[in-house]
DNA sequence: GGTCGCCTGGTA
DNA sequence: TACCAGGCGACC
C-alpha cells in the first residue's frame, strides 16, 4: 500500500517501534532479497545497532542508527510493516525481520518480494532523486510551469516522476487529476498557470485527505486502522463519474492504468 | 518518452 | 487460466 500516504503511515508505526530500540539480530527470508534487492551483509551487520530517528522522504524510509549509519527501506508495489512480539508466529508473506531487544520483531511485509534494502555507511548522503513534497513550500505553481516546459509527453506519466513531486503514485496522480478537472492525456508542457494552479490544490487536496490531515502529525500508533481512503476514479472503470454520471475510462500510459473521465476531465 | 522485467498473489 | 497489481530501474 505504498503511495506518500500509505508510507507516512508506516513509517509512523515504524518509529514508534524503532526509536531508542537496539536491533539485536536482522533475517532476511527470501532469495531476492538475499541478492540484488538488499545489502544482505550490511544489513545483517546491523546488529547491534541503536535507531536514533526514523524519517520519510517520498516513498522511502530512512532510518537512522545511533553510529550514523543509514538504513533505507522502499515498498514499492505493496509492502508493509508488521510489528509481532517474539513468540508470535512470522507473518506469512513476512521477507525481512528486525529483532529487537525489547521482545518486538519488526517484520517487512511483502508477498511480492520487490521491496528494497539498503544500507549506507555512515556520512554517505545517498541521492534519492526526489522532488518537493507536496507540501513544501517550494512545489508552487512557477515550479511546475518550469518543471513541465521541456516536458515530452501527457501529464499522467509526469506526475509519476519522483524528480518532479516527491510521493505521488498511480492512484493518487489518476485523482488529483480527476479533481482538478484535467485530462491525463493533456500534454504537460500545455498546461497553463490556472491549470496548474488547480492541480496543486488538488494534489494537496487528495494527500491531506488519505493522510486524515497534516501528514507529519504522529497521531496513529499501533495497528490503527489506515481506513480505505475514498477513491473517485481508480479502479472505477465503468461506474459513473461521482461529478458528472459519465461512465470512468481506463487507458493504459507508460506501461500504468489510468482512469478518469472523458467527459469532465477535458 | 515508451516497454519490459522483477516477483507473487488475488481475482475475474 | 488469464490478467492485473499502489514502483522503479534498465533498456530502446
Amino acid at each position: 500500500m505504498p503511495e506518500l500516504p500509505e508510507v507516512e503511515s508506516a513509517v509512523v508505526r515504524l518509529r514508534a517501534a524503532l526509536v531508542g530500540r537496539t536491533i539485536v539480530r536482522v533475517e532476511l527470508l527470501h532469495p531476492s532479497l538475499r541478492k540484488v534487492r538488499a545489502d544482505a551483509r550490511r544489513l545483517v551487520a546491523l546488529a547491534g545497532a541503536v535507531v536514533a530517528r526514523v524519517e520519510r522522504r517520498g516513498k522511502h524510509q530512512l532510518v537512522h542508527l545511533a553510529d550514523g549509519r543509514l538504513l533505507l527501506a522502499h515498498f514499492r508495489m505493496n509492502g508493509d510493516w508488521s510489528i509481532e512480539r517474539a513468540a508470535d508466529p512470522a507473518p506469512r508473506f513476512a521477507r525481512a525481520r528486525l529483532w529487537l531487544d525489547d521482545d518486538t520483531i519488526v517484520s517487512l511485509v511483502d508477498s511480492r518480494a520487490l521491496c528494497t534494502l539498503r544500507v549506507h555507511d555512515a556520512g554517505a548522503h545517498p541521492d534519492l532523486g526526489l522532488g518537493p513534497e507536496p507540501d513544501d513550500e517550494a512545489l508552487d505553481v512557477d515550479y511546475l510551469l518550469s518543471a513541465f516546459a521541456r516536458r515530452r509527453g501527457a501529464i499522467k506519466p509526469a506526475l509519476l516522476d519522483q524528480r518532479v513531486i516527491a510521493g505521488l503514485g498511480n492512484i493518487y496522480a489518476a485523482e488529483s487529476l480527476w479533481r482538478a478537472r484535467l485530462s491525463p492525456e493533456a500534454p504537460a508542457a500545455s498546461l497553463d498557470r490556472r491549470a496548474l494552479a488547480a492541480l496543486l490544490r488538488a494534489i494537496r487536496a487528495v494527500i491531506r485527505r488519505a493522510t486524515g490531515g497534516r501528514y507529519r502529525a504522529s497521531t496513529v500508533v499501533g495497528d490503527a486502522p489506515a481506513r480505505e481512503p475514498r477513491l473517485d476514479v481508480y479502479d472505477r472503470e465503468g461506474q459513473p463519474c461521482r461529478r458528472c454520471r459519465t461512465p470512468i475510462a481506463r487507458i493504459v500510459q507508460a506501461g500504468r492504468s489510468t482512469y478518469y473521465c472523458p467527459a469532465c476531465q477535458a
